[in-house]
RNA sequence: GCCCGCGUAGCUCAGUGGAUAGAGCAGUAGCCUUCUAAGCUAUUGGCCGAAGGUUCGAUUCCUUCCGCGGGUACCA
């Protein structure tokens, strides 16, 4: 709709004689009774022609007016240019949307593409805590979005599986049976304090007691520990994600990637490229000839006497898995412990031939707020709160969900959880559930009375600036995916879900629709509600919240 | 030190080069013989971190400073 408007603006603009700037801006009208839109487009060309906006402005509504679906235009403040169009083109929009039922706001433009989305990733060295866990309404819900673009969609988790956390994991688990015959034994200097891990270790000696005394090698035990321990920790973040309603499609090892010589063969690619040196014992990336590459400089290979492959190199050879597997796209979900991580990433894969495969969302990690004062949270740090306990202390999922996507992923925010607990049962999610609910009650009663799908309503009779209001918000759904689909931004949806909530209540506070003045009017109605409910659960299905029909 | 992000109401956060800066929670006062009161109505609350600059117009863009977080690993 907006896209059309633009259109007529700038072909006013050229019938007007200017030319038509590049920035202007089409937005809504700050109130609705000053119009629909507005354009600052005469402001902008009073600023690159030195001229008079409001001489510009008129200018341009003469040729505006001449539009049949423009009714007026009125020139205000500095230069601004308010539209309003007729609601005609509104109701038009209408039907559509009862038209197309759940398929409105769904297009082809993702047709025979695939994109592969990687998020949580968390490492499998303990449970899921909130600040991992932030990642999982965000990839779910930008997996979601693509799909219902038509996309392709895979959504990924990769296990790092190996490596010196690894070691360190082990290390942590087996101090806890080690102390046991010793118990001047040290806890080991960079280990895992948090007390889930003497659990773990406990549960391990007890379940895997036969193996483990058939071990006599401290470092074969410490490996053995860290092996089962790894599974175990797996299946518990397994757990706690559908626990939480979340669906990982495909769950991908690094240990894998690097067994099956992928990370081997990156980095002999990347040799017969020109884009490796070796130094202090190492083998490094680097790319000294392309200036946007040059300082981009990372170990691939290390000194150590295993000549053990880093997680870059690893993370590469998973990435071009990843294409190898038909993925067009990549979008992942990295924690902002991952930005020093972003720049070698995309110059390695522009060394390798993929220049845009990768799209990076990164998100700020969630802070612990305990009695007024904030602090960071970590696995490493031992002092985190675990996506479960958020659940079991009464923060449903949905909620949860809500709470993470109704905010930038890169704003960093403190989370207290006696106060999330507290004030879970009034997150403005249930208050988009409920007028979804109470549409589905109200089509329940009405059920069979010319809610049918040949029964085409005369919509001028919505003539309530309620109706009007509710209809203006739920046609810009389309636009806001495709939108988001390409800044990523998705707390607009909640927002809009919210918004749309709003809109139907207050309508349905001061508009009956099952006792409507007329027929005429309560069918206009109910189309306008089942518009509502498709559009409400479409938004809701890609954030991955439950939609209920009864409350 | 250097690089990136953030700083908006008591709390948690949206938002934007434009016309009066928003929401939830918290606070105050009302509304259930009527399609679900998980709702509605009214109301309190802000030098948009500070100072300069660009602009017809800056909370938004630029510079400096302050505060917080992250990066600056042969960790992930």
């Amino acid at each position: 709709m907006k896209s059309e408007l633009l259109k007529k603006i700038i072909s006013a603009v050229k019938s007007a004689e200017y030319n038509p700037p590049s920035d202007f801006s089409v937005t809504e009208a700050p109130k609705p009774e000053i119009g629909d839109f507005a354009t600052n487009v005469a402001m902008i060309i009073a600023g690159q022609i030195k001229d008079n906006p409001r001489e510009i402005a008129n200018k341009i509504k003469i040729e505006l007016e001449k539009y049949d679906d423009i009714i007026k235009v009125e020139v205000a403040g500095p230069g601004f240019i308010n539209i309003k169009l007729e609601l005609q083109v509104y109701f038009d929009e209408l039907a559509k949307i009862v038209e197309q039922k759940e398929q409105y706001g769904r297009s082809e433009i993702g047709a025979g593409k695939k994109i592969n989305v990687e998020y949580v990733s968390a490492n499998p060295t303990g449970p899921l805590h909130i600040g991992n866990a932030r990642s999982g309404p965000i990839g779910e819900a930008i997996a979601n979005l693509f799909m219902f673009l038509g996309y392709d969609t895979t959504k990924e988790f990769y296990i790092n599986d190996i490596g010196v956390q690894i070691g360190r994991f082990g290390q942590s688990l087996y101090h806890w049976y080690e102390i046991k015959d010793n118990v001047d034994v040290k806890f080991p200097e960079e280990g895992y304090p948090g007390p889930y891990i003497k659990e773990t270790s406990e549960v391990i000696q007890l379940k895997f007691d036969d193996e483990i005394s058939k071990i006599s090698d401290r470092e074969e035990l410490i490996k053995f520990f860290a092996k089962v321990g790894l599974d175990i920790m797996v299946e518990k973040i397994r757990d706690d994600l559908k626990f939480a309603g979340m669906k990982i499609d495909v769950w991908s090892y690094e240990s894998k990637i690097a067994e099956a010589g992928k990370s081997a063969a990156v980095i002999e690619r990347l040799r017969e490229s020109g884009n490796t040196i070796e130094k202090e014992g190492a083998v490094w990336f680097k790319q000294p000839d392309d200036p946007e590459l040059a300082d981009k400089e990372a170990v691939l290979v290390k000194s150590d006497e295993n000549h053990s492959v880093t997680y870059f190199a690893n993370d590469l050879a998973y990435h071009l898995d990843k294409i190898e597997r038909g993925a067009t796209k990549m979008i992942d979900v990295w924690g902002a412990n991952h930005f020093g991580h972003i720049p070698r990433m995309r110059a390695a894969l522009k060394a390798l031939g993929q220049p845009d495969a990768l799209e990076i969302v990164l998100y700020q990690y969630v802070r612990l707020k305990k009695s007024g004062q904030a602090a960071s949270m970590g696995k490493r740090l031992g002092n985190f709160i675990s996506l479960r306990e958020v659940i079991e202390a009464g923060v449903v999922p949905d909620a949860f969900k809500y709470f993470i996507l109704s905010q930038n992923p890169n704003t960093p925010f403190d989370f207290d959880l006696e106060l999330a607990a507290d004030t879970s049962e009034k997150n403005p999610v249930f208050y988009i559930k409920y007028a979804h609910a109470r549409i589905c009650s109200i089509l329940e009663k009405s059920r069979g009375e010319g809610t049918g799908d040949g029964t085409p309503a005369d919509y001028s009779v919505l003539n309530n600036a309620k109706e009007i209001a509710l209809i203006k918000e739920l046609i810009k759904f389309p636009e806001l995916i495709e939108e988001i689909s390409t800044n990523f931004q998705i707390q607009a949806l909640p927002h809009f879900a919210y918004k749309i909530a709003g809109l139907f209540h207050d309508f349905y506070g001061s508009c009956r629709v099952i006792g409507a003045e007329t027929k005429q009017l309560k069918q206009a109605r109910l189309f306008l509600i089942r518009a509502t409910k498709y559009v409400l659960k479409n938004a809701l299905n890609i954030l991955s919240i439950d939609a209920p029909e009864k409350m």
